[in-house]
DNA sequence: GCGACAG
DNA sequence: ATCTTGTCGC
């Protein structure tokens, strides 16, 4: 349950997800959720993919820091629509390294706004069976249903080409670019969207996964000075 | 054939 | 994701 084996190629990806995609479960509440998992990743050609998991309490702040790393001969290639394949192994392995589970994962990726349901955060939501939510820089698929508010905090439907409500572009600073925010698992579309809005956000970004993306990239540089070539 | 395309 | 200089603005 905890393996998650590198596809021998693209076509054993699709299948892979097409059979996963029929196990999320699009239903859930995260009200009283206080503990949660932000997961990020950076790379540099030459080095190791390295993902961090940041265990965040949402009274407490951050707890603790898990991190995990592939190195760039084992990783599946970045292909639009499978980046599970390329950076689920190391988030798992930074998850494993936390001293407790959390009650949610909160993932820089699509939860189902994907070609086929099954973004990263859904993909790792249902390999763990864990409420599991996506928040990506930018778009995947789907179209938002209207204009986005300048204001911060507005938010408006993100509808599949058949018109399914997939998740939301949310603004979550003004004069800033939206966030696009989908469940991955165990979780609906609103509640997706009610948890990220109570997220404490200084930035662009939701501060557990500002605190992911800084220390992953900390992380990669500190991969490149002990555990590659150069020095 | 053309455009789109998480990280 | 990474690369990469300057530049606009609080």
């Amino acid at each position: 349950m905890t393996l998650f084996p590198k596809p021998q190629s693209l076509e054993k990806a699709r299948s892979l997800q097409e059979a996963l995609r029929n196990r999320v479960v699009l239903e859930g509440s995260l009200e009283g959720v206080r503990r949660l998992a932000a997961l990020d990743a950076a790379h540099k050609k030459g080095g190791p993919l390295v993902a961090v998991a940041v265990l965040y309490d949402l009274e407490k702040g951050p707890l603790f820091v898990g991190r995990g790393r592939v190195e760039e001969a084992e990783l599946f290639p970045y292909v639009p629509g499978f980046l599970s394949f390329r950076e689920a192994p190391a988030y798992l392995e930074a998850l494993r390294a936390l001293p407790e589970a959390p009650e949610v994962l909160l993932v820089d990726g699509q939860g189902i706004a994907h070609p086929r349901g099954l973004g990263i955060a859904s993909h790792l939501g249902v390999h763990l069976d864990l409420p599991s939510l996506g928040v990506a820089k930018s778009l995947l698929y789907g179209r938002p249903e209207a204009p986005l508010p300048q204001e911060a905090g507005s938010a408006v439907r993100l509808l599949s080409p058949e018109g399914r409500p997939l998740g939301y572009v949310y603004r979550s600073r003004t004069g800033t670019r939206p966030l696009y925010v989908s469940p991955g698992h165990r979780v609906g579309l609103e509640e997706a969207l009610a948890f990220v809005r109570r997220l404490p956000t200084r930035y662009r970004l939701p501060e557990p996964l500002r605190l992911a993306h800084l220390e992953a990239t900390r992380a990669r540089v500190e991969a490149w000075s002990t555990g590659s070539p150069g020095s």
